[in-house]
DNA sequence: CGGGACGTTGACGGTCGTCAAAATTAGTGG
DNA sequence: CCACTAATTTTGACGACCGTCAACGTCCCG
């Protein structure tokens, strides 16, 4: 019955070695500079391969066909819209979502800078969701044709590739553990944890978060209402759990929030 | 607020351009033959690449290692264990499935013949799920190093294992929707329609189909318990929308299930 | 300073989970 | 081939959890 590696729900969105390795922290970027480049990107470790060789890194710079930054609110990219590239973010927090015929929607993922977003067009040329900007962004545009080009001839590219895509799917078998099996509660303090790690993995703290994000997209990705939400998160407080002051988050007891998901590990 | 391209529920599992396209109806395959060959395989259109030229296609042959023969109710792997290959499924039925660490488990999918699992080896070249076969099965091995050499020298082969992985990340985009916002008639609505589309899409009956898994495995993926998916069932029969005997399902209105599913689009 | 978006809280009801028992089927071994 | 046991399915009663609706409070931005 037990397996020997059991899923841990707690790395639901982007588990991935990449962020959990740590990174120097993100410096702010100089916006006058033109020059595009990854080799010289801090954030080089979180989207593109390591052990690369000196020639294979200037060939890399050529991927990224330019900047694009997205003001907040506004799309990356929309359902329908023809798909050319995938995007690495460097600044900024994105959210992805689909809409069904009939108006409901659902979040499919929340993406911060080093990931990358676009993997939902290539099947069909077309993107079938929208990529929406939380807060002011600006991604690397990396023309798809260019990076299958270049990953016949550097073979750790392909192999980063290849990764990069199972590990979303792997991502996206985790939030389906959490919405297939999940109560709020839980679903919540996985939400939290998942969070913190990953901003953990940039650099930040390990214990306090900005949510750039509304309760509605919350729920909308945890398959909650917005009332529910909130409801859990004023739950966390009173058990002293968590500090919570609009969207800023204090995570005051980490195993508390584990214990929620993971009971008789604990207890 | 309306999106050129909604997201249909009913094409949530591999919603693909390949399963959609109508292929030859799957004939006993010759068990005698031990000659290993997708240039010779009727499934071929759904696994690999189209238009590929007769020297192409003697390559590919050699992508399949060899085939496999899982009996029912045994793994073709294991969460844990060590990643080599990709499977394209030639028979039989199979379902994935993760577990978390408090013992809650998660089917994340079922796949038939044409259908490739092990993609979320990939990432740490460990599998990190389950893939467990509902039926006598036979898989064609495709050890993956191979599968990255050859798409090296085979531009549409790798242009096909992008959209394979691409295709499943969409398909749980779709999952997600379901279990994000969806109550258990319009779950297992979306599910039936699925499940004869793609039967379909194999030269079966469009309304007619036999259930290779249990409720409760039903209720896993669709995020219901057991005695839910069979009330739900029942409530189906007693409206005249389905027959069911046990697991042979034959659908008696399909338009009432769409409208299950898309309430204000019929109605 | 004012309006709109966002967040909180309460009351209530519906959907679905839980527990239990019985019916039906499938699988196993003699 | 049949008997027996385990597995699966159905159905009912009840309750918990979360959604719905509503009102109010807070924050942010112009």
């Amino acid at each position: 019955m037990l397996n020997p590696r059991p899923h841990d729900p707690t790395n639901l969105p982007a588990a991935n070695e990449a962020a959990a390795r740590h990174v120097t922290p993100i410096v702010p970027v100089n916006r006058g500079t033109i020059k595009v480049a990854c080799s010289g990107c801090n954030l080089r470790e979180l989207c593109m391969p390591l052990g690369l060789s000196h020639e294979e890194l200037d060939r890399i710079d050529d991927l990224v066909a330019n900047r694009r930054k997205v003001k907040r609110g506004a799309p990356l990219f929309r359902n329908g819209d023809r798909f050319t590239s995938l995007y690495a973010i460097r600044t900024g927090f994105f959210k992805t979502c689909i809409a069904s015929e009939d108006g409901r929607d659902q979040v499919t993922g929340f993406q911060m800078a080093g990931e990358i977003v676009g993997l939902d067009g290539i099947v069909n040329d077309v993107h079938t969701c929208d990529a929406i900007a939380l807060e002011d962004a600006e991604v690397c545009v990396m023309p798809f044709d260019r990076i299958e080009d270049l990953s016949n001839q550097i073979h750790a590219l392909q192999r980063h590739v290849h990764k990069i895509m199972s590990r979303e799917i792997v991502r996206e078998h985790g939030v389906m553990l959490l919405l297939g099996s999940m109560r709020a509660e839980e679903r919540l303090a996985a939400f939290l944890l998942n969070l913190v790690q990953r901003l953990h993995a940039r650099g930040f703290s390990q214990s306090e978060l900005v949510l750039r994000m509304t309760r509605e997209e919350i729920g909308s990705y945890l398959g909650l209402k917005l009332e529910t939400v909130s409801r859990t998160f004023s739950k966390f407080v009173e058990e002293g759990i968590v500090e919570v002051k609009q969207r800023h988050v204090r995570i005051l007891n980490t195993d508390a929030l584990k214990e929620i998901i993971n009971p008789q590990v604990y207890s």
